[in-house]
RNA sequence: CGGGGUGUGGCUCAGUUUGGCUAGAGCACCUGGUUUGGGACCAGGGGGUCGCAGGUUCGAAUCCUGUCACCCCGACCA
């Protein structure tokens, strides 16, 4: 009982402290680890499996729109990012300098990638002539750096982990098109892999990438109503082809320029799975992007036949494709029952003298510790459609939670009174002007999270103002 | 960049206020044995230049100066 009540302990609770929380499930679950450089994780086996599980998905969604894979250097002489003024004056608060090379002190000094437009463009501007070479559709999966004043694993960190995708297109039309067709690539990934729902929208001029003529950006709401942006796709018209000179002779032989866009996500998602499905005993994974599916959990181990029987049942298992592992360590089944939880692998399948009697196995789920007996003949198809529901209520409870914490606001106050009392998405009207959006935030302490693609009109006029309405807007915490 | 906090075996910490015997505890780890359906137990064992650098002192984890790092909360950003 005593032991019981120490496991409880040493994850926080989240309503006791959602921070403290997300830091304990991190570490617990053996996702990230610190380093000696601040902001710089250690991405453990179990945290990196999420992540090339989340490589695997997206790049072969990618590929499948014709995306094609690169790799850009990861120093960017300081000339290169000076090219496109908005840009650099953007990222140059958070940019990490190479100054010294071995012993010398460098003509030019280096900076590493915050993000890599400049030097796709200036690779763009190499190779692209006619408006056969068009388009480009490229992307790099890689590292960048931004210096960050404060950092949190995953959410926040100095480096990080993304793909980067940059393609250049003859026309504005099909570059936008792209950049849409991104943007919905992330949010159906989030939604059917992640189970994570998101709101699609654009960012206000406020908000928006720094050199971009339009960001659109998928947003998905914490457990404890913050706002997390989980993937962006920025529309960039050509504003960067005119900066480094990226011209192609159209079909009359005139000299145009081509139209950009770029768009990423990041290591920051798992960020996300944490904190929209985690809970107190931990990690909740939703089954198609658990690197481990299943643990059997073998109980009176050193029982003639049980582990042979855990071998057996894992095997048969592994065969029907699913990700499978046995816990057969000396420990006792409450500690891998609790280590199971806490590394939020969805199912664990407990095997013991008495099952094996009755030719059966207990599966677990983790999101409900429902429990299933099944027969070891059907193990492999129970096991399957478990999981499949699991990830189906894991999605429909995500949305119930968006829903449940999403709220409406016709007036200011009411706006200003949501904002205070309750964690979540406001929508409310609003003008376009900047010095509302500033006011809102200075009031309510809230910021424009999209402008959402699937409007609706609640009042005719900007709350804050009075002028006229010109879009309904998602507000809320973030980070 | 502001505010707060912490650096002592692998981890969590006690000890620091008021300097003083050989620097402790719990967990983890190793060995042997008994156990196993919600974090088992017994016995034995290994592991520390107390973040770093100076200084004060007969004597420093403890006092002084400097320095480094990390964490949390804000402001700014994916």
């Amino acid at each position: 009982m005593a032991k019981e009540k120490k496991l409880v302990e040493s994850i926080t609770s989240m309503s006791e402290d959602f921070a403290q929380w997300y830091t304990d499930v991190v570490l617990r679950a053996e996702l990230v680890d610190y380093s000696g450089v601040k902001g710089c994780m250690i991405i453990r086996p179990d945290g990196y499996a999420i992540w090339e599980n989340i490589q695997k998905e997206l790049d072969a969604r990618f590929k499948a729109t014709g995306v094609e894979n690169v790799y850009m250097p990861m120093l960017i002489p300081e000339s290169l990012l000076q090219k496109e003024k908005d840009h650099v004056e953007g990222f140059a608060p958070e940019v990490a300098w190479v100054t010294q090379g071995g012993l010398e002190t460098l003509q030019e000094r280096l900076c590493i990638r915050p993000t890599s437009e400049t030097l796709f463009c200036d690779f763009f501007s190499k190779i692209v002539q006619s408006y056969r070479d068009l388009p480009k559709v490229y992307n790099q999966w890689c590292s960048v750096m931004r210096w960050e004043k404060t950092t949190r694993p995953f959410l926040r960190s100095a480096e990080f982990l993304w793909q980067e995708g940059h393609t250049i297109h003859a026309t504005a039309e099909e570059a936008i098109a792209r950049t849409k067709q991104m943007l919905n690539v992330y949010a159906d990934f989030c939604e059917e892999v992640l189970a994570i729902p998101v709101i699609k929208g654009q960012k206000t001029d406020k908000e928006k990438f720094a050199g971009a003529e339009a960001t659109y950006t998928i947003e998905a709401l914490m457990h404890d109503g913050k706002a997390l942006q989980s993937g962006t796709s920025h529309y960039f018209g050509d504003g960067f082809a005119k900066a480094f000179d990226i011209q192609y002779s159209d079909k009359d032989n005139k000299l145009q320029y081509v139209h950009e866009t770029s768009w990423g996500l990041s290591t920051r998602i798992i960020g996300a799975i944490i904190m929209v499905h985690g809970d107190d005993s931990g990690l909740v994974l939703p089954p198609r992007i658990a690197p481990t599916q299943v643990m059997v959990i073998p109980i009176q181990q050193r029982k003639e036949g049980v582990l042979e029987k855990a071998a057996e049942l894992e095997a048969v298992l592994k065969a029907a494709g699913i990700r499978v592992k046995t816990d057969d360590t000396d420990k006792s089944p409450g500690w891998k029952f609790s280590e199971q939880e806490m590394r939020g692998i969805p199912l664990r399948v407990e095997i013991g003298p008495k099952d094996i009697e009755q030719n059966q196995a207990v599966i677990v789920r983790r999101d409900t510790r429902e429990k299933t007996v099944v027969s070891l003949d059907e193990i492999a198809e129970k096991t399957k459609e478990i999981l499949e529901t699991m990830q189906a209520d894991m999605l429909a409870r995500a949305k119930a939670h968006v829903e449940e914490n999403t709220y409406e606001a016709a007036t200011y106050e009411e706006f200003k009174d949501i904002a205070a009392n309750k964690p979540g998405f406001i929508k409310m009207m609003w003008c376009g002007d900047l010095e509302c959006e500033l006011k809102i935030k200075e009031d309510a302490g809230v910021t424009s999270r999209c402008m959402p693609f699937e409007q609706k009109i609640i009042s005719d006029v900007c709350p804050v103002c009075g002028k006229p309405a010109k879009k309904m807007v998602y507000w809320g915490k973030a980070y």
